[in-house]
DNA sequence: CAAAGATACATAACAATCTTATGTATTTCC
DNA sequence: GGAAATACATAAGATTGTTATGTATCTTTG
């Protein structure tokens, strides 16, 4: 059995922004801290994301017109909520059927089977 | 159905130690031109490794004593190939269990049930 | 109530890893 | 004999991440 830690960094490179873009897609809206606690949650502490890697993914995805924001005050703090545009939801979906085939080459390629940890049937 | 476009170099990035570990291992001996037509081949032409990204690889691998080298003459022109040491053999299996374990983490995190283009059962 | 830790944003220096371009040279195919 | 394929290599530039740092507010706890 393994024990829960992290996956060497480059592995997630390149997968960050097809998260991003698919937790909006189900959350309907979310803001940055909001963000890296959620993937923390979802995947046991597997996937930690880096402030220094998540705002300036925001900023450029929002730049590039697949985010959209609203600020909203918390008594004195602020917070930026993301939401995703028209563009954004196709954005999505493209990246993340990109990102399951690309899976599926791979486990081809690196010959998986099965689910590890999982029996199946 | 998609067409058989390659997928963004960002998914590959980080993946390409692990081929190479996995192929040398299932392969046994491969020099480097070897391994990108091979990889281009089992994945129909969905991952193409360049030679920028692969040679510079190979010797980082060499050099933190992952792989080994002999060199073949095939007539005047120079093969190089790569064999894992016993080291690489470890890290090969590491590195591959790793990786299944995050696209199975990538599966849960992004919704993603069953094999795209795949009819199970 | 003061300090520590969590929340919430942001940016900059650095590192890793890839693409694109370039270079050399041999072999094969038409 | 020239183009394409084989076979190696390296360098400039782009992308994307980590680590470090900074600011500020809110909450918990001794």
């Amino acid at each position: 059995m393994y024990l829960c830690l992290m996956y060497t960094s480059e592995l997630i490179k390149g997968t960050l922004k097809t998260i991003v873009l698919e937790l909006l897609k189900k959350q309907g809206r979310m803001y940055g801290y909001e963000i890296t606690q959620k993937v923390k949650e979802l995947t046991a502490g597997k996937i930690q994301i880096t402030e220094g890697a998540l705002y300036p993914t925001l900023h450029a995805l929002e730049k590039n017109g697949e985010l959209e924001t609203e600020k909203e005050y918390m008594g004195k703090r602020v917070r930026k909520y993301y939401k995703l545009t028209e563009q954004g939801k196709n954005t999505a979906t493209e990246r993340v059927n990109e990102f399951a085939d690309f899976i599926e080459t791979m486990r081809f390629l690196l010959d998986l089977q099965t689910k590890s940890g999982h029996v199946q049937g």
